[in-house]
DNA sequence: GATTCTCCTTGAACCGTTTTAAGCGATTGC
DNA sequence: GCAATCGCTTAAAACGGTTCAAGGAGAATC
């Protein structure tokens, strides 16, 4: 560092010299202003004072103070990022996405992690508008969140990811759940299956209504004698753990489906542990598909097939759009990016027996 | 909200009105160190006046600026947090555990993920002290960063998390890597293997040399009859895609090792991947062990033994000692916190061949 | 040589808080 | 009855930048 060096004194902070801008401009011998334009406007100054300034800034190690910045500018270059799950690989995925596109834009992030509580996710919201971040990337948990709307009126951008803005002044980016549903559930009937579990978290989660319906939609378009009939199970949490336990003692009280569709990949490697367990084989005797295409999926116990989102591009792109709004907030117009889910077959599905023999017999 | 009540003009912010604390003391009829202190300092003022303005500060739902505030007092509640790869379930776990930790203490967690790359850390670092945090969490890439030690002399407080504090005025959390590498060894070595290759990230990886050392000592102790043969080969990036493409190689080019010690779990499972596609059975006829012991090792092709560490725990300490700093500046005195790995054994190692047949003859 | 024009640079105002010394009315002490 | 004390409140000075109107030094024009 180079405050021994410089001749005036700098400013105490938090029990360290820290230079000012101040200071710089006193060594560099020019005004503070001149300081500011080397920094924000280096077209307006003359190449030799430029370098003078720069030179200086360099050996100093000086760092323009950003609160200051902000408060002036009414800027700070902070986003913040509010997602239900961050061990779930979906969201670091999406987080990943959402991190490299802040960081290339000089963005940086903070990342809040709501656990599917809408009350957590309202006190991150409180957090987030008292730093006065510029914006917020937000998964809700619910689809009813009264506190979302109150944070446009205060200013901040919002923007939804893998959710649409429902009536909600914002971007969006989201993937077709309804029909990554029936992606879901086409394929298992295509194999053969007849009696389906749906195994999801709460139906306020919006992913999980979305997709149901989708389900159900694709349901009326199969004719009534081949249509599977559909049980559903609701998980409190979408975690491996939690869809382990419940289906350790499904199996106990008695299998009555052939094939589970789960609300991710996570579920889907617990159901698959509990079976396992149990001596149950996947995907002989039961099949099981996943959510997500995680990248553990391809190496798991028993190779998941899954529905795959593209979750980092996910994330990058509501990033792109949350800055672009920041910067150009006059000619922004909202609007609503749609990527769409891909099924991906591994070895956890597979035909049913009697759809096997029907095959041989034909 | 309040703003259309007020009698005097509201600061136009980012195109909305947004009060400040002026216009709270211009409705409340006090003034605006008042309002001040009505936030702060509730205990200075009577208590009528302190409810007269704490109305309106509710009625108009004012929120003080953040960065005013910062800009002020020095303090803003944010911490950083820098890892070398978020998708790595390890760190995730980390983070959510930093998260967790930060929200109970009403602290917010600015995530930045450095792709293992020195030269992103440091633009990090930077950004993290442009935006003033008051502390920054780290893992670093690289064992010899200058710039950590000039963020110290910012005022901004540092922890190394995963990582002893070598040399700087620092808290550290970290788990006994040395120790780990050994657990490591030691069980292949009791498994009968003599030729084991060691499968890690660059040599100047902080913890992958520490591994290795704890390896060296663990072989010294070992009689010379009984030592194995250590081979190393490096990995450019510690992933999964990475370990897979240099095991593919390395079998075409021939084998001649009995085990295989990994970086991480997921060079592990890229690693059986690639065996299982040249049909190479593990562990029957390689044995592997993964270090970090993730979620998933569980559920994988080949349920995964593995050396366990407390990822979440390691956050959630690192960030209790960093904010206790924060708070507690000058009671604080540095600590270094380690915990102890676990060896976790499952499917993806047994005994050698030859060792088995010793067993059963004797 | 005076005038205009360009190109840089400067000084001062301002952003919204926190903080502290000073002020002020009421109470107490002698 | 006057000074000292007490309990609140206030005014003003930071904090470290950005921004912009105004100034000044040369170069170009007349």
């Amino acid at each position: 560092m180079y405050r021994f060096k410089c001749s005036i004194g700098f400013v105490q902070f938090r029990g360290v010299l820290v230079a000012s801008i101040r200071d710089v401009a006193k060594e560099a011998g020019v005004s503070l202003g001149t300081v500011s334009n080397a920094i924000n406007r280096p077209e307006v100054l003359a190449p030799r004072t430029l370098r003078k300034v720069q030179k200086v800034i360099e050996d100093m190690g000086f760092v323009p103070n950003a609160s200051a910045r902000n408060l002036r500018a009414g800027r700070n270059r902070v986003i913040g990022l509010v997602v239900p799950d961050i061990s779930n690989p979906f969201f670091t995925d999406l987080a990943k996405g959402v991190n490299d596109a802040a960081f290339a834009a000089k963005y940086v992030v903070i990342l809040c992690n709501t656990d599917e509580s809408t009350e957590k996710e309202n006190q991150y919201l409180d957090v987030l508008s008292a730093q006065n971040v510029e914006g917020i990337l937000i998964t809700p948990a619910r689809d009813t969140n009264r506190a979302l709307a109150s944070v446009t009126e205060k200013g901040i951008r919002l923007a939804l990811v893998d959710r649409p803005a429902l009536g909600l002044q914002a971007c969006s980016v989201a993937v077709n759940d309804s029909y990554g549903g029936s992606l879901a559930l086409t394929h298992l009937q295509e194999l053969g299956h007849r009696n389906i579990l749906l195994l999801t978290g709460k139906e306020d989660i919006p992913q999980v209504a979305d997709r149901n319906a989708g389900i159900r939609e694709a349901l009326k378009k199969i004719s009534a004698a081949e249509r599977p009939e559909i049980t559903e199970l609701r998980l409190d949490s979408m975690s491996a753990a939690s869809a382990y336990e419940v289906i350790k003692r499904k199996i106990d009280s008695g299998i009555d489906f052939t094939g589970i569709i789960c609300g991710n990949d996570l579920i889907a490697l617990g159901a698959i542990r509990a079976f396992r367990e149990k001596n149950i084989a996947v995907p002989e005797e039961v099949s099981v598909i996943g959510y997500d295409d995680i990248d553990f999926a391809d190496s798991a116990n028993v190779p998941l097939t899954s529905i795959s989102q593209p979750a980092y591009e996910l994330g990058y792109a509501a990033a792109e759009l949350i800055i672009s709004e920041c910067e150009n907030p006059e000619r922004h117009v909202h609007q609503r990016i749609e990527f769409q889910p891909r099924l991906i077959v591994r070895s956890s599905t597979a035909p049913t027996k009697s759809h096997r023999a029907n095959l041989k017999i034909s």
